[in-house]
DNA sequence: ATAAAATGTAATATATATGTTGCAAAAAGT
DNA sequence: ACTTTTTGCAACATATATATTACATTTTAT
């Protein structure tokens, strides 16, 4: 399913796949492939993500069921 | 780093690390190699391990700096 | 002390996350 | 309308998470 939380925080702050990719070191793909749920990132990765958009695992990662 | 709250959540739940292991569907190794902070798991395997164990992702898996 | 259970570790094999390049489509800006 | 930026998608290559098997070591129970 999509992350749409991830995007809605990487939107936030105002910074495209490409801006948020660099700052977190994978490439524009990995991101955008994230954001759209055809991958199973690393949880250094998800930190990493949460990291450079001022979020937690659980505000980013988590869901609820 | 080791993830001792891991392994605390575990034997609090009164698991071996084969018994969580076999709950999640991964092999004893994965579990044992994820405490002692040698492998990077994936998202879904940790958001396995969270529910295996009535945790949340920042429970688990997130440090604070 | 002995036996059983739990954990650590290592070698090899496989699946998949991620990188790279390139191009197409869509969105945004002028 | 046109240009630029952003995003989607595909093919191939590489790195690494994970499986499997086996054995050693430690811990726990008797």
């Amino acid at each position: 399913m999509k992350n749409i939380k991830l995007k809605l925080a990487r939107v936030e702050k105002d910074l495209s796949q490409d801006e948020l990719a660099k700052i977190v070191g994978v490439s524009r793909q990995t991101i955008g492939l994230i954001e759209s749920g055809k991958y199973n990132p690393s949880l250094s990765l998800c930190v990493g993500i949460c990291k450079a958009l001022s979020r937690t695992l659980d505000d980013l990662f988590w869901e609820e069921d």
